[in-house]
DNA sequence: AACAAAACCTACTAACAGAGTAGGAAATTG
DNA sequence: CAATTTCCTACTCTGTTAGTAGGTTTTGTT
């Protein structure tokens, strides 16, 4: 299930693709977290891994905020949601940093489990930022 | 993600079938857990939930152990999933014994989780117990 | 230069879920 | 009565979720 991190990163990035339409400057998390009604300090963690994933970037300093990389119509759902930790593989043998599992070729259920994670990836992906502002 | 529990239960309920072929006695918990190589105490608690929700019953004393209540074509995974307690719908807002979402009108994602839902709902309800053997 | 506003950083906590263990009570058959 | 089996309650250990707290650094404005 999708934690409140993939569903504040969400709200964040629609936030901002909202605001970025009125005008291309930086806004400051405080604006954000207000807007929303979400703690600031923990959006803060949220907004960090969009940081560091490139979704985003930061100014700091008086004057600055975040402003989005691309453009809204760029983004695709399950990009922020993984970007935000979360996970869209349905088991853990289907992530890449796990090891193989050993009881593969018993397994009746992996090629269920795959045909799964296609469906939901290609669900997520196909969905755009902009699609979800209307 | 699907934890060990529905995985767990998917197996057991994937030995009880194949074993069913065979002839129509009851299976003891112990067999299907060597069999399986999972602990029989904590297979223990999985069976429960399945006997609970009459995916299977059990029969004490010798000679007992646990049969299924239907035919191996008449288990969608879906429903074994669900009665492991493995949780199918994305978010918490969309489970049935959850209070309505206090900001559902503003929300701008809702109808894209319960677009995903249906689509998780219909993948694993349309998947028998016996599509998994061959 | 001083100040304010902002991002950035490290560390901590409380509550809950996941993955089991342990030890027994009750029922059933031989 | 004894062996076998389900059934039941309670406990533990680990990691994740959802935050909180308090600071440091950067930058624009006065």
């Amino acid at each position: 299930m999708i934690s409140t991190k993939g569903r504040y990163a969400l709200r964040l990035m629609l936030d901002l693709a909202t605001q970025e339409s009125a005008d291309t400057e930086y806004v400051p998390l405080k604006d954000i977290a207000s807007r929303q009604g979400i703690s600031e300090k923990y959006m803060e963690i949220i907004i960090k891994e969009l940081v560091k994933n490139k979704l985003i970037i930061g100014l700091r300093g008086k004057g600055g905020g975040y402003k989005l990389t691309r453009k809204p119509e760029e983004y695709p759902v399950g990009e922020i949601l993984e970007a935000a930790g979360e996970q869209l593989a349905p088991v853990a043998c289907l992530l890449s940093d796990t090891e193989p599992c050993k009881r593969e070729d018993a397994c009746q259920t992996i090629s269920m489990w795959k045909k799964f994670n296609r469906l939901s990836h290609d669900f997520f992906y196909g969905i755009k930022l902009t699609d979800l502002v209307e």
